[in-house]
DNA sequence: TAACATTTTTACCGGCTGGTCAAATATTCA
DNA sequence: TGAATATTTGACCAGCCGGTAAAAATGTTA
């Protein structure tokens, strides 16, 4: 396994956002390297206030403050709170969809999920306040970035659940809906992520804990690549 | 299957949060027909604008609105909007933990896991803005139910848990720990609420089409209870 | 109907919200 | 260096925020 997150991340997408005191579609000069560092310190003070207020519950004060910046220099960056919240998104999404880009069909359908799974397991450890930062989104109704998830994640997901289907056609799996597949992927490593104060009041665990991320790849690897009840 | 997920809601918790003007522990009379009417208007209002924007971007205002009421009208029968929050979040966790609390150690594990299952996925389907109200309570660390989760979910869970295991033990379940099986099921039952925006974007489906709820229930059977991948 | 209790409304508050503006400061580079 | 440019700041705004006070309206009951 990989000893890090990072090392699997795309190479960070340089979306130009456009120049200072602007966001619309103007031609704009090469980025200065106080605009390249402080649009990045802003952007992760954005992700640990969005991703814990959601979008409406963070304040450009809060996210400021967490970036030891003014709040009308924050805005030179970005022209509004809107702004930065599409930046962030459309920023992380590349990163977030990484392990699904990797699912390979001519791979063994065993190994193939069981590393999907391992790497979704590991972006909710390592990556906690993304997935949250999604979750929050989509649970508003991905008002943000709805055309990019009808778009790009669902060409991705027609793509990768094709070759799913293709290892069902060769009778490597049961027959299933190869997108309801992904979801329940999606939905069991996420939620380690998502749910963590909850795992954490039921499993007594300390914040700083992170011991039950092992059993929880155990049993999803059971729940996916064994059979769990037994006839 | 029932007709409908509120023949099996447990009795309406009729806990009363203090009459009307206060919050405190004083003892307080019988609850006048308008009072009641009222306070369901307000919580159905609440359960609207919370599961919505969360906490933290949820308004009195809007909750006002949503209830056609005046803010101070709403602050009358409850005194502040963690007030509401919390009455909201406890009336509805029984509700909410109601298809567990169902699981029967005398059962057969196939038939009491899949009704389990099909009980979550039925919530989901038909109370999406409960799930919508803990995943944003949780998400936020569960600031105001954490102690709820810590004593009445931590309990009922290590009391389930002990049930599956005594499946495990007799031989009828592969060995695995029984609290991420019941984590999985939350997360990928709930999931269809949650994320309910990012999978009509996948799917390309209506706001009004529920049609792969049907094929969602087939995937968690054979994930739960069948064998996905084969030899 | 009159006395009383409950409910609703109007007017209001200080603080925070996203965002603007122009002036002051720092940086770059000819 | 100094002029041009990029960045930062403080003062400010209208509107919204959660919440209060007191009076007005409504309901209840003897």
């Amino acid at each position: 396994m990989s000893d890090t997150i990072k090392d699997l991340m795309p190479a960070a997408a340089q979306t130009a956002v456009g120049g200072p005191g602007a966001g619309d579609g103007m031609p704009h000069k090469q980025k200065t390297r106080i605009q390249i560092t402080n649009e990045a310190k802003i952007l992760e003070a954005a992700l640990e206030v969005f991703s814990r207020d959601g979008f409406r519950g963070a304040t450009l004060d809060r996210i400021a403050s967490a970036a030891k910046m003014s709040k009308p220099n924050l805005l030179y960056y970005f022209s509004s709170k809107e702004d930065i919240h599409i930046a962030l998104l459309t920023k992380l999404l590349d990163v977030w969809l990484a392990p699904l880009r990797n699912l390979r069909a001519d791979g063994d359908p065993r190994e193939e999920l069981n590393l999907y799974i391992q790497h979704k397991l590991q972006m909710s450890r390592e990556l906690p306040r993304e997935s949250r930062l999604f979750a929050n989104e989509v649970l508003r109704g991905a008002q943000h970035i709805g055309p990019l998830l009808k778009e790009d994640l669902h060409d991705l997901v027609d793509e990768k659940a094709a070759i799913i289907q293709s290892w069902i056609d060769a009778g490597k799996m049961a027959p299933c809906d190869p997108r309801h597949v992904i979801f329940a992927i999606w939905a069991t490593t996420q939620h380690y992520a998502d749910f963590d104060a909850q795992i954490r009041s039921v499993l007594r665990r300390d914040d700083d804990d992170q011991s039950h991320y092992a059993d929880a790849q155990q049993l999803l690897t059971t729940l996916f690549l064994g059979q769990l009840v037994r006839d």
